[in-house]
DNA sequence: GAGGTCGTTCAGATATACTGAACGAATTTG
DNA sequence: CAAATTCGTTCAGTATATCTGAACGACCTC
């Protein structure tokens, strides 16, 4: 929490120190959060006003709440960003095809965020919107190095960067080669007969720019039909994507959006 | 922005200023936030460093970018709500059903905010994730302020509040003596021959917790069942709803769910 | 290669955020 | 029903940390 601080900070730290707690505990009084992060009560009370007064939390009956602006903000985000309009089509009848749920994930450094989901049926893994998960810990992250090897085969491009994937066991290299044949990955988590199919979206150049997984039930038709399915609704959301990128190139120049191309 | 303040507060709300003018922006640069806030270069660098380091704001390639993180802090609190918990499961079978799209608002005071989306069909309006329309511009005002005069009826229960609900001329409360009736309100938009139908979402005591919207193509099928399924979908999620409520209140009577009972 | 723009750093001066105590109100205890 | 406690809020003073301005280095443009 006290960090060196290189930068120059303060005030602003102790605030969204404050909006955290409150979403961590869902909602609590001024002395709650005081004694919790060791601040004065008066300080406290400065600082929840000034969120209220930014419309980010709410204050009815003595207690606080974050508001739904944080949503609100982090919606925008989302649909405004190119990967989730090229994907909401698609995410749509994946979902309804398949009878399983999508989940649209987008690649930052060394994570993956879920931005969008789209269908459900009760007892699927719950995969919370804006779950930021490593790409070693979830199905998405074997797929999208797999994918990132296949594209440094093709051309060494920039440096490797910070990754264990050069020294890699063979184990992994196979796991490796089957999904690259295969173009998705296939994930059965221990007590659930529910299957995961992720296949990961990349641009023409080979940069990932995230991933889309299908879930269905273990009881459900035939088991290949998703994952072919999945390889359609991905190579059409690719093709939507780059037509996109390459009109905003052509247009206007300025920023393209979220390239970490590193 | 220069407001009064009547509170004390004063650098958290810079900070604050900064990001949403990141959102807005989608993305851009210190002198472009400094000369747009008229602030000094300094002053903006040490507060994006501070959001930078805190997490909300992204740093590539000398663009400052807001992250994922008000996606994830705001999606928690939609994941957590019980609102949205009761409507999870019908909201997907009623677009499967309907094939059309669904909202689930969230009433917040004299506003309704859109916390949840299922289903989509190129063309549909958009509704943005966090969305916040005043009950008097959305469809889903109307059908919020008829049932709010049916408890009223019931019991006299609060004080009326600031609305303008009692001077209403005939033309209007005839409108909501239909919706009344019928359970519904249905909204056919200018331009598009789309057919949105809107109902809300109340406890057992009469207390307005959202809204449940169904938007359907005009070449669809049946036009009435989509308000007969809406229906159907709305009484299953008010009685999930009232359990999980009652089950809470016997187990721990700490806080209320967000009962901005007034 | 020169001019300009942009991001970053640094030290000083000013403003302001933090502390502590006290008040009123709501809630719980006896 | 009354007393005591807890909680939220307000207020003034002090010390802190924020803001300013200029200067440096890097990047892009002409």
């Amino acid at each position: 929490m006290a960090e060196p601080s290189p930068n120059r900070v303060g005030t602003t730290e102790k605030s969204l120190t404050i909006l955290e707690l409150l979403q961590q505990e869902d909602g609590a009084g001024v002395t709650e959060v005081a004694t919790t992060l060791e601040m004065s009560k008066s300080t406290v009370h400065s600082h929840l006003s000034t969120l209220v007064d930014c419309g980010y939390v709410t204050h009815h009956d003595r207690q606080y709440h974050v508001s739904t602006k944080l949503l609100r903000l982090g919606g925008r985000l989302r649909d405004q960003s190119p990967l989730y309009q090229a994907a909401r089509i698609e995410m749509k009848s994946l979902a309804a095809e398949t009878d399983g749920v999508v989940h649209l994930f987008l690649k930052e450094e060394s994570d993956a965020t879920m931005i969008a989901q789209e269908g459900y049926y009760p007892g699927v893994r719950e995969r919370h919107l804006g779950e930021r998960t490593p790409l070693s810990e979830s199905i998405v992250g074997p797929v999208m190095l797999a994918e990132r090897e296949r594209s440094d085969d093709g051309e060494p491009d920039d440096a490797p960067e910070e990754d264990d994937v050069s020294q890699v066991d063979d184990d992994v290299r196979d796991r490796f080669d089957r999904i690259r044949r295969r173009g998705y990955a296939v994930e059965t988590r221990s007590g659930s007969s529910d299957r995961t199919f992720a296949g990961v979206l990349s641009r023409q150049d080979g940069t990932v720019m995230g991933a889309l997984t299908v879930t269905v039930p273990g009881d459900s038709g035939s088991p290949l039909s998703a994952g072919d399915r999945l390889l359609e609704a991905i190579e059409r959301v690719e093709l939507s994507l780059t037509s996109w990128y390459d009109s905003q190139a052509t247009f206007s120049p300025k920023h393209s959006w979220h390239v970490h191309s590193n």
